[in-house]
DNA sequence: ATAGCCTTGAGA
DNA sequence: TCTCAAGGCTAT
C-alpha cells in the first residue's frame, strides 16, 4: 500500500505521489492521500467567501466575553492556586525547538514613558518586571504570582478600565493588563531572594521585547485593524471564545464515511469502500469549513490559507482527535447537535485506550469491520495499521497528561495552522509563502500564543506553555506516520465508535445540513 | 489586599 | 561605591 506514496521528505505538500497497478486494499484510502488534489476545488470554496465580512472583533461589535466568569459578585473570587511563573529557561527551551518564533512577540507597551505607569497611568517608580510601573501595580503582580491567585472578572465583560481610580475594581482586568503590556512573569523569584540582578535569561527576555517593540514602531502603520493590531486587553478573551464556537469537532470527528449502514452486507462492500475512499476529501471540507470561519481568515489570502491547510491538515486531524478522546465526557466536550446527527453507536461500551495499542487494535479491527460489513482480519489490521496505532496511542497518552481545557486546545489548533516551516538561509523569495505574509501569518500566530499563555496562567490547573510547545513537534512527527499510513479516518475511529445510520434514517440524515449523505448509494 | 517606603545584593 | 530591580514590611 505504501508503494503508491513516495516521500521525498516529511513535509506534505512535498510528497511525490507516485501511482501503482497493486490494488489497494480495502482499508487504505485509495487516491492520492494529501488534499493537493482536492485543494483546486477547496481553493474555489475558499475563495467563496472572500466576502465574508471581517469576524466582529475586528469591528469592534462583539461583546467581550469572560470565560472565566464562573461567578459573578461584587467582589472578585480568588482561587488560591494554579499561577506558575514559566520557568526562566522557557524561551531558551522553545527556540531550540522547531517551534523557535512561537513565544509571544513582545507586547507594545502603550508607553514606555519612564514616568508614566503603563498599567494604571500613576506615577512610575521604574522599571518592575520589564516595564515601567508604579508601585502599586509592582506589587500587584508580585502578590499575584507568588501567590498563585487566579481572579475573576467582576463583570464577566473581561473589559474593565484600569486607571489609577479604578486599578482595584477588578483584579481579573489589572492582572490580564500586566501580562498584555508585557510584564514578565519569570521576573517574579520562585526563591524570594532580594537584591542582586537577575539572571541573564530574565535580561534576555527584556532584551526581545524592546528589539520587538523598536521593530514595530519603524514598521509603517498601514495595517488595517486586525487579529494583529487589536490593542485592547481582554481581545485573547474573545478569540477564544470566536475559537471554541467555530471548533465543531463533533462534526469533524463524525464522518459520514464512517458511519455504520445496517442494510448494507458483505456483499454490499461496494459502497463502504467508496465511502472511506472519500474520507480524504470529507476530511478536508471539514477543516476548509472550519478555515473560513476563523476569526483570521479575511487577512490573509486563499493561497496562504490553502498551503497551511496542506501542511498543517494531518497535525489538525490529529490534535482534534486527542481532544475529543481526552474530553472527560464527549457528550460536554463536543458540539453536541452534530454528535447527534445520527442515532445509536455500535459498540458505545468500548473505550480507547490511552496507554495499550493492542487493545487500540482490537477496537480499530471490531469498528472497521462494522464499517466495511464484514470481519477483517487482524493481521490484516495490525500490518495496515499497527505502526499508526502505537504512534496515536502514545500520541493521545502525552496528549492527555498536558491536561489542556478547551481554551488551551482551540488555541493550539489555531497556532498549528498558522505553522510556516523555517526556511533555510536565503530561500525567503522562493518560498509560496512570501516574506512579508510570513511576518503577518507569525504575527497572527503570536496572538495565539499569547493568548494561550494568558488562558493558562488564568486557570486553575495550569499546564506550562513550555510542555505544550514541546509537544507540538510530537504532534508533527505523529502527522508524517499519519501521511504515510493513509488511514487518515483511524484516529476519528477510534476515538468515537461508528455509529448507525439505519437506512430509515438516511433520508432525514439526507435533510441536514452537512453534506453529502449520497455516499450510502 | 494594597501601596509606599525600606532593605538587599549583584554587577558596573 | 553606586545603581538597579528584586523582595520585605507595615499602615491603611
Amino acid at each position: 500500500m505504501l508503494s503508491r506514496l513516495k516521500t521525498g521528505s516529511d513535509s506534505p505538500e512535498e510528497s511525490e505521489v507516485v501511482s501503482s497497478s497493486v490494488p489497494d486494499p480495502p482499508l487504505a484510502y485509495p487516491k492520492p492521500i494529501r488534499p493537493s488534489p482536492i485543494l483546486s476545488v477547496y481553493q474555489a470554496l475558499l475563495s467563496a467567501s472572500r466576502n465574508k465580512p471581517t469576524s466582529s472583533i475586528l469591528s469592534g461589535s462583539t461583546q467581550w466575553v469572560c470565560i472565566e466568569n464562573r461567578r459573578k459578585s461584587s467582589s472578585p473570587v480568588i482561587h488560591q492556586s494554579s499561577i506558575q511563573p514559566l520557568p526562566a529557561q522557557t524561551p531558551t527551551i522553545m527556540r531550540s525547538s522547531s517551534w523557535a518564533g512561537v513565544m509571544p512577540n513582545p507586547i507594545e507597551p502603550k508607553s514606555m514613558d519612564p514616568l508614566v505607569c503603563a498599567i494604571c497611568g500613576d506615577k512610575s517608580s521604574g522599571l518592575h518586571y520589564g516595564i515601567y510601573t508604579c508601585e502599586g501595580c509592582k506589587g500587584f503582580f508580585k502578590r499575584t504570582v507568588q501567590n498563585k491567585r487566579v481572579y475573576t472578572c467582576i463583570d464577566g465583560k473581561a473589559a474593565c478600565p484600569i486607571d489609577r481610580a479604578h486599578r482595584n475594581r477588578c483584579q481579573y482586568c489589572r492582572f490580564q493588563k500586566c501580562v498584555a503590556e508585557g510584564m514578565v512573569l519569570e521576573a517574579v523569584r520562585e526563591d524570594r531572594m532580594p537584591g542582586g540582578r537577575n539572571a541573564n535569561a530574565i535580561y534576555s527576555i527584556y532584551k526581545q521585547r524592546r528589539e520587538r517593540c523598536l521593530q514595530q514602531e519603524n514598521r509603517p502603520e498601514s495595517r488595517p485593524s486586525s487579529v494583529v493590531t487589536q490593542k485592547n486587553t481582554p481581545p485573547h478573551k474573545n478569540l477564544i471564545q470566536e475559537l471554541i464556537e467555530i471548533d465543531r469537532v463533533g462534526q469533524l470527528i463524525n464522518l459520514r464515511g464512517l458511519r455504520v449502514d445496517p442494510v448494507e452486507t458483505a456483499s454490499d462492500i461496494a459502497p463502504a469502500c467508496q465511502r472511506l475512499s472519500r474520507i480524504g476529501d470529507e476530511i478536508i471540507e471539514q477543516l476548509v469549513q472550519w478555515t473560513k470561519s476563523l476569526p483570521f481568515y479575511s487577512e490573509l489570502p486563499v493561497d496562504v490559507h490553502t498551503h497551511l491547510l496542506t501542511q498543517r491538515w494531518p497535525e489538525l486531524v490529529l490534535l482534534s482527535a486527542c481532544y475529543y478522546a481526552s474530553s472527560t465526557t464527549q457528550a460536554n466536550a463536543v458540539n453536541s447537535e452534530e454528535a447527534q446527527v445520527t442515532t445509536t453507536t455500535i459498540d458505545g461500551q468500548d473505550e480507547i485506550s490511552f496507554t495499550d495499542p493492542t487493545v487500540n487494535i482490537l477496537l480499530l479491527q471490531k469498528r472497521l469491520s462494522a464499517v466495511m460489513g464484514k470481519t477483517i482480519p487482524l493481521e490484516h489490521v495490525v500490518k495496515e495499521a499497527g505502526i499508526l496505532v502505537e504512534n496515536f496511542t502514545s500520541l493521545l497518552n502525552s496528549y492527555s497528561k498536558l491536561n489542556l481545557t478547551t481554551e488551551a486546545y482551540v488555541c493550539i489548533k489555531a497556532i498549528t495552522l498558522l505553522h510556516l516551516n523555517q526556511l533555510p538561509e536565503g530561500c525567503d523569495k522562493l518560498s509560496v509563502v512570501k516574506p512579508e505574509m510570513r511576518c503577518h501569518v507569525q504575527l497572527i500566530q503570536d496572538q495565539f500564543v499569547k493568548a494561550l499563555q494568558i488562558e493558562l496562567i488564568q486557570q486553575d490547573n495550569v499546564s506550562r506553555l513550555t510542555d505544550i510547545l514541546q509537544w507540538l513537534p510530537l504532534l508533527s512527527s505523529s502527522s508524517s506516520v499519519l501521511l504515510h499510513s493513509k488511514m487518515f479516518y483511524l484516529p476519528f475511529i477510534l476515538v468515537q465508535p461508528p455509529r448507525c445510520c439505519p437506512s430509515v434514517s438516511r433520508q432525514s440524515c439526507s435533510n441536514t445540513p452537512s453534506p453529502a449523505s449520497d455516499f450510502s448509494t
